[in-house]
RNA sequence: GCGCCUGUAGCUCAGUCGGAUAGAGCACCUGCCUUCUAAGCAGGUUGUCGCAGGUUCGAUUCCUGCCAGGCGCGCCA
């Protein structure tokens, strides 16, 4: 069933479409059209400027095409009002019981009362976080767990067929580094010349020789390979565990080294000589990104014969257009934004659309305030703050809402001092606080035996302001959830769940839903109880998608 | 030097395709629980939308230049 945003939209059309068609306008029919919910109550229920838009091309004053268009909107039945304003606004009000009607739109519907089919048949693999196994998740990498997951949950509800994919960089000097460190932390010896620190090494190697006792006496060789690869193992796992317990779920995790053993590296590279952008030089195999707007050409493989991370890059992607993806999206930090240029490049490079085929985005840093001052992060250092001792410090709850609630190409300031010392500053709870206030009076009326059924649903009851209020934000909800897909911008999911909770307090204090006392139960209170429902399951809804949970009680 | 991101209230930040008087939370005042969860509601205070031009009916939004901050520019990974 459409929403009443496309019903009007639909009849906005129709009306400018009559116009034109019987001489009163010139010009032809937007494509699309500016609806909004005005901020001042007196300006109606919904406003559109398209007036304002058209007035050019018509010819003719702004308010004079605004009063053509509105004389081709009077019949429609559930219009009640229609004005036009200030430069040639036109200010639409609605009929009440018209607008109730979505209570039993979004009861029959439930969760999926905001999904919609725009990206239908639309295959995305989403990579985030990509993290070396060399050491536990940070906040950096925090960041895209919550924004990353969310996006997945917010573009499937846009009908998108969605694959979350880690990248492991298992392979390469880092690899052997940390292999080092943590055979250093087992042996006692000193840890290599830009080594790994950290208490977390030192826990690794223990594990690691618990595990394997025979390990240190193994040849140096060998012994060195073998606490890399144990390590490798536990980290991994310790990753992928957190990650669960964040709420964090990735299809598929990807190793780097399968690449290789696979041979999509060669392959990559041959697919790459096909299209004629790959040449020789100096011994060296490159990829003339420059063709393709990058700023210098990359190489693929060094003079002496090994590949480079960039042929592992390249395969990685050739690898997942093979695999069927249309679209593959890369969740990227602000110290890799110089790696845009080159992949769109080699996307570009293997015949794809860099416009369609790949999109990147750039999350900047998060920094860390504690006792006033910024913490400065280094892995090697061994001066962390973990995903862990950060869900630890907030829980998941609110370690997810926050970093969801920021636009990623903002840096953002997280407050360690604040967030521990009252957690209730957080929004997150302004939110769950309305879920549960309304789960707490379904109870109630549950234990009144008051109807809580739809055929007993009678929407002209629901004709107070902040019925109308509420039903006016309910009604936006599909349309927020498609934008935050189209935009890939979660966060306007947690915006939008702050302003519905906000009106749902303000309903809640000036329009008493239950009976008082001995009162017996009328069509109101079950009209009412309705609207609590459905409010509430879009509450539900919308925190799911930022994957916070929706309590019962608090 | 070149490239990307950011600059909005005391603080942290929203602001949809350019729209009506630029918003929210926190903080600070004032009211509201002998009936649904006060983690709430209602009201008050707070602005050179970094600066200067341009585009137009209209610019926080788009374009150009400048200022300030963050990040990046390897046959490293």
């Amino acid at each position: 069933m459409p929403s009443q945003i496309e019903l009007l939209e639909a009849a906005l059309k129709a009306a400018i479409g009559r116009a034109i068609a019987n001489g009163q306008l010139a010009g032809s029919t937007p494509e699309s059209i500016t609806l909004s919910r005005p901020k001042n109550r007196e300006h109606g229920d919904y406003a559109t400027s398209v007036a304002l838009q058209l007035a050019k091309a018509a010819g003719k004053e702004p308010r004079e095409v605004a009063a053509i268009i509105v004389d081709q909107l009077k019949d429609i039945d559930s219009i009640m009002g229609l004005d036009v304003a200030g430069p040639g606004f036109i200010n639409i009000t609605l009929k009440r019981s018209s607008q109730a009607e979505l209570v039993s739109t979004i009861i029959n519907a439930g969760a999926k009362f905001a999904d919609t089919n725009t990206l239908a048949g639309v295959r995305i693999n989403l990579e985030f976080i990509s993290a070396n196994p060399t050491g536990p998740l940070h906040l950096g990498h925090t960041r895209w767990a919550a924004v990353g997951d969310s996006l997945g949950r917010v573009l499937t509800a846009a009908g998108a067929d969605v694959t979350r994919e880690f990248y492991i960089n298992d392979r390469g000097n880092q690899m052997d580094l940390f292999g080092a460190s943590v055979e250093a932390g087992a042996l006692g010896t000193a840890v290599p010349e830009d080594g790994y620190k950290g208490e977390y090494i030192i826990d690794l190697a223990k594990e690691v020789v618990e595990n394997n006792p025979a390990i240190t006496s193994l040849p140096e060789q060998d012994r060195q390979i073998a606490f890399r690869e144990a390590a490798y193992t536990l980290q991994l796992a310790d990753q992928q565990r957190v990650l669960e317990d964040f709420g964090t779920h990735f299809d598929i995790w990807f190793s780097e080294r399968s690449l290789h053993d696979q041979g999509a590296v060669e392959h990559g590279v041959e697919k790459l000589r096909t299209q004629g952008h790959v040449f020789e030089d100096k011994g060296a195999t490159w990829l003339r990104t420059t063709d393709f707007g990058d700023d210098k050409d990359r190489v693929l493989a060094k003079s002496d014969g090994s590949f480079t991370y960039f042929s592992s890059d390249t395969a990685y992607y050739i690898n997942k257009r093979e695999r069927g993806f249309d679209i593959c999206i890369y969740m990227l930090g602000a110290d890799h934004h110089g790696y845009v240029g080159r992949l769109k490049a080699t996307a570009a490079c293997a015949g794809d659309d860099p416009n369609f085929n790949v999109e990147i985005l750039i999350g900047q840093l998060v920094k860390i305030m504690e006792g006033g001052q910024e913490v400065k992060l280094s892995k090697r250092a061994g001066t962390i703050i973990t995903l862990e001792e950060l869900v630890e410090k907030t829980g998941v709850d609110a370690a997810r809402y926050t970093l969801i609630r920021y636009p990623v190409d903002t840096p953002m300031v997280m407050d360690i001092d604040l967030l521990k010392r009252s957690t209730n500053e957080n929004p997150v709870y302004y939110v769950q606080y309305a879920h549960a206030r309304i789960a707490a009076v379904l109870r109630n009326a549950t234990e009144l035996k008051i109807s809580l059924e739809i055929q007993d649903f009678d929407p002209s009851q629901l004709i107070h302001d902040r019925e109308n209020e509420l039903l006016g934000k309910l009604a936006q909800f599909p349309r927020v959830v498609e934008s935050a897909a189209q935009m890939r911008q979660p966060h306007r999911i947690a915006r939008y769940l702050e302003e519905l909770a906000g009106t749902y307090h303000g309903f809640y204090a000036d329009c008493r839903v239950l009976p008082m006392g001995d009162e017996n139960p009328t069509s109101l209170h079950t009209a009412r109880l309705l609207l609590c429902s459905s409010t509430k399951i879009v509450i539900a809804r919308a925190l799911d998608l930022l994957g916070v949970s929706a309590p019962e009680r608090m």
